[in-house]
DNA sequence: AAAGATACTTCGTCAGGCTAAGGAACCTGA
DNA sequence: TCAGGTTCCTTAGCCTGACGAAGTATCTTT
């Protein structure tokens, strides 16, 4: 396997299939992470609250709460916390206790958190849509078939239900 | 288009192929993210510490200042003082004033230093590359195909010649 | 009712990131 | 040659994100 070609900097040596995609794959990474930045920071917002934002917005009202936050995020209680009191100082979100345990905090949106929510365009989304929607079909069929596969190469072990974003079926809303 | 189907509970829209192309990607930031912690953490290390290394030991020696490091990762030349400050305290690289141009320091790695690049696995590499492996030649090709479209469409505008990469030279440790 | 488990918050600490402000060394062009 | 500008790096001060540990309510179980 090929590992030291990567390193290398000058190409002497092919690079084999293997590095081309993990090279790709770090592009992909690095893009994203240095964009996220810009963008939130164009937004008022830094990257993680403008992501707790997001997921709730995605909650069915009433469904968000701390704790599953943190799951969704994959972070700390503590952490949320954190993020939860910014945003709230800056009135993008308020915190009610729940009637039925008092021991939960439901989170909701302000005007203001959805107003941020809308106008911040996803990270991925403003940089990749366009131009992922000006492909024809079957490149479109294929990208995705060629993320899915990936993704699933990259957490074969840990399959953690729900990746970051949250779909949260709203479905069945009764309760 | 899909910003609403993203943030909205799947119900019954279902999901258009820019979507799902969305969340395979995140899946895959994600995936990235988490094991780049768990994983620098059990070498002793913080995942920017390690890319640090990595990329030192991925350069032709004498070659790597702080600079080429802050414009490789994309971060400031004070973040990567501040790394470089902890990785010297830990013995991990020396700080070597250049010779030809005394305003440069030249970064090396101490025994310690390439010891954790050799251990320490990619984090990509780990979880990734076996699979990746046993695909079939095909298969490959299209991902690497795909890979790199993706990468592309999202840094077309930046375009920054080298990409973090230089994962570390595992290169046989023939040491 | 007492003991235990949950859901959050608080507190202290640390890593990573930035900008702004320097100090040194190098490069120019009179 | 030497004054001004540039480049390379460090310092200082600040902020965000993250964690663990400890604390407080509030269920739940026994």
């Amino acid at each position: 396997m090929s590992i030291h070609a990567i390193l290398r900097p000058t190409g002497d040596s092919p690079l084999d299939r293997t590095d081309e995609s993990l090279i790709a794959l770090r592009r992909i990474l690095r893009a994203t992470e240095q964009y996220e930045r810009t963008l939130a920071q164009a937004a008022g917002l830094t990257p993680a609250q403008l992501r707790v934002l997001q997921i709730v917005a995605g909650q069915r009202a009433g469904t968000a709460t701390p704790s599953a936050l943190a799951n969704q995020m994959g972070v700390s209680q503590a952490t949320v916390t954190a993020l939860l009191d910014k945003l709230e100082k800056r009135s993008m979100i308020v915190r009610v206790r729940s009637e039925t345990d008092r021991r939960q905090m439901n989170l909701l949106l302000t005007e203001a958190g959805h107003a941020s929510v809308d106008e911040a365009p996803d990270a991925l989304q403003q940089r990749y849509v366009k131009q992922f929607e000006s492909l024809s079909d079957w490149e479109q069929a294929m990208l995705v078939a060629s993320l899915e596969r990936v993704a699933n190469m990259l957490n074969a072990e840990s399959l953690d239900a729900s990746p970051v974003l949250s779909i949260g079926d709203l479905k069945s809303s009764e309760k």
